[in-house]
DNA sequence: GCGCCTGGATGAAACGTTTCATTCCACACT
DNA sequence: AGTGTGGAATGAAACGTTTCATCCAGGCGC
């Protein structure tokens, strides 16, 4: 059905080995055999086919990319910088979602492996460790993004514990004092890090109290159902802030809360988030957030994989980025209060 | 490197043919046999070598998508319809964003044009209808979403003239009486046909107005600027309700109305947007706006699309799925859903 | 006991590239 | 004129599957 590069041969009246160093190497080609060649190509309206190309290269120039959960415009970026990287070194980006679920992230790793990708770029949500070791072996290189597993990967993350200290700090100096950490579970990295750093600033301050409110997951969904327990406490018991694991949850609460119109933000309950979205800065208690730089995340990670895909005996190198407050009207650092 | 079914082959003790016979056809070879090519299978840690596969079969097990804008949440989950439908299937998807921008469609038809893939699902932004042609006389299907072009190919989109007499006449039945529809550019085809539609209904009513707010995109940085412009009017020239393009614009235009408090929604100036992206209704002001069923939109799609994969000679099919009305807050509503 | 049948294993061919050792040819140099 | 020389084209091999015609060993009916 298709055109093959036989069929161009013949056409154009050369042997196949002409029309692959046409395709290849045009320099050791005569110009009028390589028109000849583009003529017949055009002709024919032949596309060369990546599947032989790559059975015969023995690898593709793909690698791919498990993001935990699609629906969170973080991942987006992070993907997107990936992608970006790796366009510029001419290799395709294959995205997919693992939902934070072990068998989803198993299914891709499989469509990977038989893909024979230069390498995969996660954010593992199994024990995926002798998983990828064994890939390794196999030629696929793996470099893990937003999460760190033992120095045995290479690995590009952002400071989660700082971040955690962050905006502990940022909620103590704003003057809140009973404040809880909203997120789970705590078997994500990320959760635990993030708590982590709050508590130990919290630690840090005697007449400061950290509680822990437990959810299921990071999403909108999942923060209203945690804003409407808060709302719910005498005014007592409830804390005069909430630090959110991420965004969602943190927009999640925030809706719970001004629809019942029972609180105000910041004024009752400040509220800081995690990962700085678009949707952040547009809420209409635009939310004060730390930041990571999701685009250079992925485009650091892509960089240390194709390297490492390159040289399979490069040193294992870890990555630490730096997070940053961004400070707005949900804990009242700007003078804008809304009910 | 990685061991290949010749390598199981001699570890079994037994022909590749019948390795492949294990592999495909497990019925036709005796229990002894497979035990002993899995075991082998294990031991070698083979895994099955794709793009041979494909390159024997003449065919890979693809699809392509290319959504127009993957930071719109609208086009994560039509994407995410056509995978899930595409995974009963056996398919894999390979997601592409074009951006809206013309070359990096070609780019992405290239790459899927040179994988061989079943099909391409894609919102086209580019002339796309030669291209597609010859693509699908080369054997590789194509199905049309969220935008139709001239009967040539098969197709799933929402009504949006329907969708946009929807919006208008909420407004107006909410007592709105001088509206303002923020969007651009008109290009898109989605933001036309939601014009045209409101416009229908404006036109029926003799003592509405309905104003064209023109923006350059459909994002939530275009909605804030379209709404400090809205703001800064005289009272008695502004409307008195906006129907935005699309939910990011409703959004930006939102936090713009909310941050200066010169205005309240729904009171001043009552809102509605379009797609009911999650965001919206977490929005601190619940936000109204049009649905569509997305995710049954990318299923269908991808539906239709492994039909005339399967049948290339099957008749051109157009779908065309009703939006409906979510009326939050934002115009005055209580959560009401009307079909 | 002989031929026939059948379930199961076999091995070669083919898919479309790329690579590389080889061949071919024209031209310059001796 | 003969001999190198080097640039350009060639064609076969190989990549890892799947398929399919073939082959083989037993079991069965006669």
């Amino acid at each position: 059905m298709a055109a093959s590069v036989k069929d161009v041969a013949r056409h154009a009246g050369l042997s196949v080995g002409t029309v692959s160093n046409v395709l290849n190497r045009p320099d050791t080609v005569t110009d009028a055999t390589r028109a000849k060649v583009m003529a017949a190509i055009d002709e024919l309206g032949y596309v060369r086919n990546e599947a032989a190309r790559q059975l015969r290269a023995g690898m593709s120039n793909c690698v791919g990319v498990i993001v935990l959960n699609s629906s969170n415009p973080f991942f987006n970026d992070v993907a997107a910088g990936a992608e970006a990287w790796g366009a510029d070194a001419n290799v395709s980006v294959l995205v997919g979602n693992s939902g934070e679920i072990v068998a989803r992230e198993k299914a891709y790793l499989d469509l990977f492996e038989e893909q024979r990708v230069r390498g995969v770029l996660l954010s593992p949500v199994g024990q995926v460790t002798k998983r990828l070791q064994r890939m390794r072996r196999g030629g696929i290189a793996a470099v893990l993004v937003d999460r760190d597993v033992a120095g045995e990967f290479s690995s590009v993350s952002v400071d989660d514990r700082l971040g955690g200290r962050l905006a502990m700090q940022h909620l103590i100096d704003m003057g809140r004092r009973r404040i809880a950490f909203v997120g789970g579970p705590l078997s994500l990295g990320q959760v635990a890090d993030r708590f982590a750093g709050a508590a130990e600033v919290a630690g840090e301050h005697s007449d400061v109290t950290l509680e822990f409110v437990a959810t299921d997951r990071l999403t909108l969904a999942h923060g209203r159902v945690a804003g409407e327990r808060l709302i719910a406490r005498a005014a007592t018991t409830r804390p005069d802030a909430v630090f959110a694991a991420n965004d969602l949850l943190a927009l999640g609460l925030l809706q719970a809360i001004t629809t019942t119109r029972s609180l105000r933000v910041p004024d009752d309950i400040a509220l800081i988030g995690y990962d700085d979205i678009d949707f952040a800065a547009g809420a209409a208690v635009p939310l004060s957030s730390i930041a990571q730089p999701r685009f250079e995340l992925g485009r650091l990670a892509m960089d240390l994989l194709l390297k490492e895909a390159e040289d399979p005996s490069r040193a294992v190198e870890r990555v630490v980025l730096q997070p940053f407050l961004v400070a707005r009207a949900s804990t009242g650092a700007d003078a804008v209060t809304v009910a």
